[in-house]
DNA sequence: AATGAATGAGTTTTCATTCAT
DNA sequence: TATGAATGAAAACTCATTCAT
C-alpha cells in the first residue's frame, strides 16, 4: 500500500520518538535496580527517572514484570554476544587454546555490567521469566556442547552431554563468584592465575 | 557476628509457650516461601499460617526480613551439620575418596529442602544478610581448604587457597544445578554418572 | 522558614483538579478536628470526608502532620490577616483609641472558627509546626511594638520590648479565655464591659 | 470491724507496695511524657519503665487516660498548693505587696516542672479531663476574687468579677508565655524587671 | 496480685494500574 | 499519543487491652 509521503516521515519520527522512549525506560529500569535495588524499583520511579509520564510507561510496557523482563533480555544479548563471539572464534582451535579462551571470556561476560549482572541473579523474583533465564543458559551449553562436539577426537570423556554440563557449570560459577564476590580480593595477576587454574582444570578433565 | 537491627529478632522467647509461636513463624514463613514465593510471603499471611496473631508476630521479629533471615539461618544450620559432619568423616581419607564423599554430600545438602534452598537462593533480596551467606560460603570453603591442607603430599596444585576456591566452587555449582534445575531430567544412574565425573574432574586437577 | 520535611506539601498543586483535591483535604482536616478531636483524624478518614481516595491524600501530604500543618497555616493566615489590617488602620490613631480597638480585634481573631482555634491550641501535638506558632505570635509582637515605637510620645514605659510582651500576651489570653471558655456566661455587653476594662488594664499601664 | 493482728501488717505491706506500684507508674508517665511527648507514651512502654508488668499496670489504672490523669492531677496539686500557700500569706497584706507576691508565685509555680507543664497544656488530648483543667483555673481564680473582696476599699472597679478574671488571666499567660516560651531570653534581672512591670500592670489597673 | 504472652482492630503508607483530559 | 491525577487493594506495623498461668 502506498503511503503519503507527507506522514511517512512523520510516522518515522514517531517510531524515533517510540524506541527513544523505550530505550529510556529499560535504562532507567537498570539504573535503578542497579542503584536502588528491585524492592525500590516501583513504575512511578522508573518513570520519573526516564523523564517520562506513567501513562506512557504503559503505553509501552504491559507491567513492571515486563521492564524488568526487558532490562533481563537486554543483558542476556550482550552476554550472548560476547559468548557467541567467543565460541566463534574459537571453533577451529585446539581444546586448551579454546578452553582458555572461553574461561576468559566467561570473566569478561560478568564484567559486562557486574553489578546489573548480581541484581538480576539475586533480587529478581524469577517470575515466569526463569524459563527465560534457563533459555540462555542452555543456549550456551548448548555452544559449548557443539565445540566438544566438532573437536570429540581431542576430548576422553564417555558422556558428551554430562561433560558439557560439568564444564560449562564450573566455568560459569569460578568466574560469577570471582568477578561479583571476590573482585575486591583478586589482582589483575590473581585473576590470570584463576584463568589458567580453571583452564587446567576443564583441559585435565577433558583430555 | 554482627546482625542489623532490622533482622535481630525482639526476644529470645525462653519460655515454652513462646518458642512454640516462634517456631511456628519461622515455619510458616518457609512453607509460604516454597508454596508462593518471596512477593506473596506478607507478613499478616505469615501470622495467618502460623496460626498466631499479627501482633505476636511483631513481639518476636521486627518484620518480615528478620523472619527471612531466621529461615535462612535454621537452613544453613541444617545444610552446615551435614558438610562438618562428612569433613570430619573424611578428614583421615585419601583425596579420591574424599572428594566423592564431598561431591555426593553436596547433593545430598542440596537435597534436605531443594525447593526452600531455590527460593532462598533466587528470590531473597539479600539485603543485609547477604554476609552471613557469604560467611556460610567462607566457613565451608575454610573447611575444604583445611583438608587440602591436610593432605599437602597428596596435591600437586601451587595455591593451596586458589584450588580450594575452583574446587569448592565448581562441586557447589554442579551440585546446586543438577538439583535444583535438572532433578527431572536425571535418573539415580545418571547422578551416580554425575557423582563419577565430578570426581574425575576435581582429582584430576589436584593431582 | 525552613519546614520539616514531615510537614512540607508534597505538590504544588497547580491545576485545577488538583488544587480542588488539596483544598478538600484541608478543610475536612480541619472539619474533623473540631468535630471529633485529633485523634480521630486519621488519614483515612480525613481522605473519605474530602471524598477522596487515600492514594490522592499521600500524593499532596506526607502524612497527617503535613495536614494539620496546612490547616494551622490557614488558620494563621486568616488570622494575620485581621490583626494586620487593625494594625494598619490603627497605625496613627491615639493610644487609647488603637487599644482599644487591638482588643476588639483580638476578640474578633478568636472567634473567626473558635472551635478550630482551640483544637489547634489545645490537642495539637505540636511537632515541628512549634516554631511556626511562635513565628506567629513573635510577629504579632512585632508589629504591636511597631506600632508602640510610633507613638514613643505618648508611651511612659522604660523598655519597650517588655512592654509590648506584657500587653501583647495579656490581650491575647483575655481575649483568648473568654471567646473560648467564657463565651456561655458572656452577653454582648459583657462583652463590651470586657473590651472597656481590657483596655484601661493597658492604656493604665502604659500612659 | 476488728482486724485480725496478723493480717494487718501484710495488708499495710501489701498497700505500701500497691502505693509504691502506683507512684512508680505516674512517675513514669510524667518522665515519658516530658522526655519523648504523648504520643510516645504508650501502656507497654510507661509499664517498662516503671518496671511494672503490664498486668499490674491495669490492675491499677483502666487505661493510658486514668494515668495522663493522675499525672495531671498530681501537677495540679503542686501547684494550687504553692498558690494557696501564696494567697494564705498573703490576705492580710496591702494590694501592691500582694499582687507582687502572686506574680513571682506565678512564675514560681510554671517553674516547678516547666517541661512538664509544656506538655500538658500543648500535647495532652483533653479527653475528659477538660473540666478538671477547667476546675483548676477556677479554684485559682475564685482565690483571687477572695482576696479583692477582702480588699475591696483599695480597689477602685466596677465589676469584681472581671477584674479578677482579667487580672488572673494576665498575670497566669505572662508568667506561663515568659516561663515556658522565653527562659532562654530572660536573665534574672528580666525576671525581675518582669515581676516589676506586671505588677504595675495590675496595681495600676486595680487602684 | 503479678506476670507477660497473646490479641486484633485500626493506622499509616505504598505502588501498580486506570482513565479522563 | 502523552499526561498525570486519581484510585484502592494490600502491605507493614502499633498499641490498648485481655486473660491464662
Amino acid at each position: 500500500m502506498a503511503r503519503s509521503p507527507l506522514t511517512e516521515p512523520r510516522k518515522h519520527a514517531a517510531q524515533k520518538r517510540s524506541r527513544a522512549t523505550v530505550d529510556a525506560l529499560i535504562e532507567a529500569t537498570a539504573r535503578i535496580l542497579v542503584t536502588e535495588g528491585f524492592e525500590k524499583a516501583s513504575t512511578n520511579r522508573i518513570a520519573e527517572t526516564a523523564g517520562v509520564s506513567i501513562g506512557s510507561l504503559y503505553q509501552y510496557f504491559p507491567g513492571k514484570e515486563a521492564l524488568v523482563a526487558a532490562v533481563i533480555d537486554r543483558h542476556h544479548q550482550e552476554v550472548m554476544q560476547v559468548v557467541r563471539t567467543a565460541l566463534a572464534e574459537v571453533a577451529s582451535q585446539p581444546l586448551e587454546k579454546a578452553v582458555r579462551k572461553l574461561v576468559a571470556v566467561a570473566i569478561e561476560a560478568h564484567r559486562i555490567d557486574p553489578k546489573l549482572h548480581r541484581v538480576l541473579t539475586e533480587q529478581i523474583p524469577r517470575t515466569g521469566r526463569l524459563e527465560n533465564v534457563e533459555a540462555f543458559n542452555r543456549e550456551a551449553l548448548a555452544l559449548f556442547r557443539n565445540y566438544l562436539e566438532q573437536h570429540r577426537d581431542e576430548v576422553r570423556v564417555a558422556d558428551l552431554d554430562l561433560a558439557a554440563f560439568l564444564c560449562a557449570t564450573a566455568i560459569e560459577a569460578v568466574a560469577h563468584t570471582a568477578v561479583l564476590y571476590r573482585s575486591d580480593e583478586l589482582t589483575d595477576a590473581a585473576f590470570a592465575a584463576l584463568v589458567d587454574e580453571a583452564t587446567r582444570l576443564v583441559v585435565g578433565y577433558l583430555k
